[in-house]
RNA sequence: GGGGGCGUAGCUCAAUUGGUUAGAGUGCCACCCUGUCACGGUGGAUGUUGCGGGUUCGAGUCCCGUCGCUCCCGCCA
């Protein structure tokens, strides 16, 4: 027999009666009747009753023992009688009468129970991640996430995709987020970067004419975390493809998220293909947002034309200086009491709006503490617009449109998630379409580039020969599910004479080009196909997948919002010798050098 | 860099709103218990109330500072 184990401790059943077996795991639960024992063994598969009786020979040693010692245990599986059935666990039809044992690794007390689902703070957790991880729910998480990934991979194989490792190593690149660098030791002062994404080598497989590339690629940058970002790294579905156009992309992703959403989420409402696609501008005017979440039925509209000329002066005023009013429309919801309305209002102020007015329609009449100031026709007519019937409410928010747009979407999801108005039991796919390629820069007034530089312009060179720069759209595209951007996409620009020309748009030679992006452009003018790609965060979907608020939580090591590592304990200092060889000297930033010198004090003194 | 929340036993949380010796569950330790499966029972130990200062006759509670964790803004082509 094995030295370990003949089975795992989730597959004996009830045809297994009589086998002598060994089962090796942990201890999860022990629950001792003074003479008979049970044990809960546990491992990766499952759990196992193990019976001790009174005259084992090794039932004295069972003082040493905690919960979470991992034990080998030999004995007779038994069938347990109809009384003494588990049906929760599904090895409940039997137990194993231990005949002997050994253990393989003793276990202290640990620092938070691993068999029961108590909370513990989120840094022990960190600490203790080994522990973390053998709870059900993380595993399981872990778990969902390796199918994830082999799925994708499985999927992306027969649809003709080719998976490739690029470069970690790689140069620090001038835009987009901050970068992890290294040093060089053999070139004093030069640097590697860590990348960010491998969005140049991507395309430069396309040019070397792989023609469909994906990687489940570690990307890199050094910003700062929230709750559906972790610092340090992360994983994108990397892909790419020669010789697309935008509907290619959108096909292929929408292919395989149909099927991997279907798959692990066979409970939920997964959208059919194709998915729904907004253009950036009317996400902006309906939603607030260019990732909106579709399961919040409201929908924001603007009605500025009905109060240019209205008595109510505040809005009049602001449209006549050129702002915009919004309306958010939350139909049968007349009888909420006062304390909702006064509510709303605080949040819409909370979220930066001079105040928010509403309207309630109910028994035929407006009431309204704006009403009164309003024309008859200015009445009807946002009862006309609105579609509005009795019970139903209008909520209005006035001010520049930048600003009362990014307020109203904020607004339209605190409704959605008071009133509960969003179906937990979807999954709401949408494509936001058509990014503006460029974009004034609020403190400069100059024209920059908006999103990736990299991305083709609608209408190509003619575009940015002819049009204003601020009107050109770019084949640049998010997918977003329930209101999580899970990537962005583009159809790259590979004619170098429109890369030159749309950075000389956003104030960059010829030469800047060619010195910070030699290697692509070089690239280009040696035969590149047209191509585009797209790059999901698969610790994003796996996040929705598992139903998860938290990123940490389907990733298996993750940093703590700080970006440390506090079981591995990084970052930590480096030994001088190391420092030297990378001919590196540390500068600490004054608060931190003073607080140093005050702690080296104390020791001294002490 | 900025704003909000939290910080009391190993862990989860109480503490009558400033008033006696800071409690409970769980975990831990000891003893009892031969069919449990979150086993049960009896008893016990466990606290710089994150840290520092202040107000007060009196501070877990109020004030100031600081540290830690977290959520958000900035940032994330």
């Amino acid at each position: 027999m094995h030295i370990y184990r003949s089975h795992n401790c989730g597959e004996l059943r009830k045809e297994n009666a009589g086998l002598i077996v060994k089962l090796s795991g942990w201890i999860h639960s022990v629950r001792d009747h003074g003479g008979v024992i049970f044990i809960d063994l546990r491992d990766h598969y499952g759990l196992t009753q193990i019976v001790i009786d009174p005259k084992c020979d090794f039932y004295q040693e069972l003082e040493k023992w905690r919960v979470e010692t991992v034990v080998c245990f030999s004995g007779k599986v038994l069938g347990r009688t109809p009384e003494t059935t588990n049906s929760k666990i599904p090895t409940g039809a039997i137990e194993v009468a231990a005949e002997s044992m050994e253990i393989l690794g003793e276990a202290d007390i640990i620092p938070f129970q691993v068999a029961k689902e108590e909370q513990a703070p989120e840094a022990m957790r960190l600490k203790y991640r080994f522990l973390d991880l053998r709870r059900d729910r993380l595993h399981k998480n872990i778990i969902l996430r390796s199918q994830v990934i082999s799925e994708i991979r499985r999927k992306l194989m027969d649809m003709g995709f080719n998976e490739f490792q690029t470069p970690i190593l790689t140069s620090s690149s001038p835009e987009g987020a901050r970068d992890y660098l290294v040093p060089s030791r053999l070139h004093p002062g030069q640097f590697y970067a860590l990348p960010q994404a491998p969005q140049q080598f991507k395309q430069l497989l396309m040019v070397a004419g792989f023609d469909r590339y994906f990687q489940i690629a570690p990307c890199f940058r050094d910003e700062d975390a929230r709750a559906d970002r972790s610092p340090g790294e992360f994983y994108q579905l990397d892909l790419e493809m020669s010789f697309v156009t935008q509907d290619d992309i959108f096909a292929v992703i929408e292919e395989l998220f149909s099927y991997i959403f279907s798959k692990f989420a066979a409970d939920k409402n997964v959208d059919s293909t194709p998915f729904v696609r907004i253009p950036y501008k009317e996400a902006m005017l309906k939603y607030g947002s260019d990732k909106p979440d579709l399961r919040n039925p409201l929908v924001i509209a603007d009605v500025s034309s009905v109060f240019k000329e209205s008595g109510f002066n505040a809005f009049a005023s602001v449209v006549q200086k050129g702002g915009v009013v919004r309306a958010i429309k939350v139909p049968g919801i007349a009888g909420q009491p006062r304390k909702f309305y006064d509510d709303m209002i605080a949040f819409a102020q909370g979220c930066g709006a001079k105040g928010m007015a509403y309207i309630i329609w109910t028994g035929g009449e407006e009431k309204s503490p704006i009403a009164k100031f309003m024309k008859r026709e200015e009445l009807d007519s946002l009862k006309e617009l609105g579609k509005i019937s009795d019970g139903d409410v209008m909520f209005f928010l006035a001010d520049k449109e930048k600003a009362v747009t990014e307020i109203a979407g904020q607004v339209r999801t605190e409704l959605g998630n008071r009133l509960g108005l969003l179906d937990k039991n979807a999954f709401r796919f949408c494509w936001i379409t058509d990014f503006p390629m460029f974009e004034l820069d609020e403190e400069t007034n100059k024209v920059i580039f908006s999103h990736n530089p990299f991305s083709m312009p609608q209408g190509g060179m003619d575009a940015l020969l002819s049009k204003d720069p601020l009107e050109i759209y770019a084949y640049q595209y998010d997918i977003v599910c329930n209101g999580v951007e899970l990537s962005s996409g583009a159809i790259r620009n590979h004619r170098p004479e429109v890369m030159y020309k749309a950075f000389e748009i956003a104030g960059y030679g010829q030469d800047t080009v060619d010195e910070k992006f030699g290697g692509m452009i070089r690239a280009f003018k040696l035969g590149a196909p047209p191509h585009g790609g797209i790059a999901p965060g698969v610790d994003r979907m796996v996040m929705l997948l598992a139903e998860e608020p938290n990123i940490r939580e389907v990733i298996a090591f993750p940093f703590n919002q700080q970006a440390q590592d506090l079981m591995m304990n990084a970052p930590c200092e480096v030994t001088e010798k190391q420092l030297r060889e990378l001919h590196i000297r540390i500068v600490q930033p004054k608060d931190k050098k003073d607080k140093a010198q005050e702690v080296k004090a104390e020791e001294v003194k002490a």
